[in-house]
DNA sequence: TTGCTCGACCCTAACGATCGTTAGGGTACC
DNA sequence: GGTACCCTAACGATCGTTAGGGTCGAGCAA
């Protein structure tokens, strides 16, 4: 591990904790041990560190989503990509946190790549909905966009909750039955 | 409209869009049309307007739930409540969003106290699930906890695509429909 | 009407602290 | 002789906050 990396996770976990604005240089160097002006032998700004962690975070949450396997069931690809969030939240908890919540304080054009990446990740869950209904495996009358908007609003918001060292995978799959089927348990006939 | 609550509303909008920490006290000035100094003729610190803004989110966010009638079916009561929450949103976007993802920014007591507010509103909501499931309303193998985690999850994410102008109870309708029936569409027998 | 007070509101000017960043020099290992 | 790493010392800017003084209109007494 290089000094360099150290840094960029030190980086992470501050900005997790106090938020980008909250965190100082100052917090940065006394958190590796050394002087603050030493930490610009490493990095040319502060503002290259959050990317650094959004760029990270960008990789993970997409690299997750590249292992479904294309010709598997809709219901189970989307059990898969909610197990894939969950377990990048779980493994990357600060990195995760910071590309959530601190994306808007990039600058300049880093922000247009990130906010992009962002969408384009969002498309993909999308396209899973729809495809799932436009096939046939999905409720025929399902709202696909609405039913996207309600699984990705939920595993965005779970680095609140989310407890790195209990089971990632049961968990994700306990979500997936309650979309899956709903909580009346029964449909209604149209 | 007094200027004190001109200068509570405006401190919302700011903490909403820059951040509890990206918003100086001179570009509240700026927005006050004023120099910072004065601001202090009003308040006694930044903090006073941040914690004013999160009880305001507290207040509004369980006086919905309080509208909701007892005695309706619990599904009813799941949809008045995605209801009643979502149009706070709207209706009061700033202060929700400063609500949901400035208040670890809170300091003392008063962090205590608001983060009590979130915990006590969130409870209200799995309250709900575990009411529904006792009384045979919801489907008796249904994992409450785990469909309360996600309706709270996907509201708590709301602030971020939520558009004030647009038919806000429908579309929580929407969210309900998908959550009650699930995605699939008829039940797995067991 | 005039004169006076009070409260609401704002000003300028500065405080000490902290911010992100830079310059220039030093040590130690390959 | 690099290369990786760290130091001290300072830069100008900005931070939240304070002190002290000023303006103006409303309310009331003469």
């Amino acid at each position: 591990m290089t000094r360099r990396n150290e840094l960029t996770r030190q980086a992470a976990r501050l900005f997790a904790q106090k938020g980008y604005h909250g965190t100082s240089i100052g917090d940065l160097a006394e958190a590796m041990g050394v002087q603050k002006g030493s930490l610009y032998a490493h990095i040319s700004s502060k503002q290259d560190l959050l990317y650094e962690t959004m760029a990270e975070g960008a990789r993970a949450f997409h690299g997750g989503l590249d292992a479904i396997p294309d010709e598997a069931p809709v219901t189970e690809k989307i059990r898969l990509a909610l197990r894939s969030h969950l377990q990048v939240v779980a493994d990357q908890l600060d990195v995760a946190t910071v590309f959530v919540q601190e994306w808007r304080y990039l600058e300049g054009d880093r922000r247009e790549e990130i906010v992009g990446e962002r969408r384009r990740y969002e498309e993909r869950i999308r396209a899973l909905f729809r495809e799932g209904r436009d096939l046939g495996e999905l409720r025929s009358d399902l709202d696909d966009a609405t039913a996207a908007l309600l699984v990705l609003s939920a595993v965005n918001w779970a680095y609140t909750w989310l407890q790195p060292g209990r089971a990632t995978d049961e968990l994700a799959d306990r979500f997936w039955a309650v979309l899956v089927d709903g909580v009346r348990g029964y449909a209604t006939p149209e």
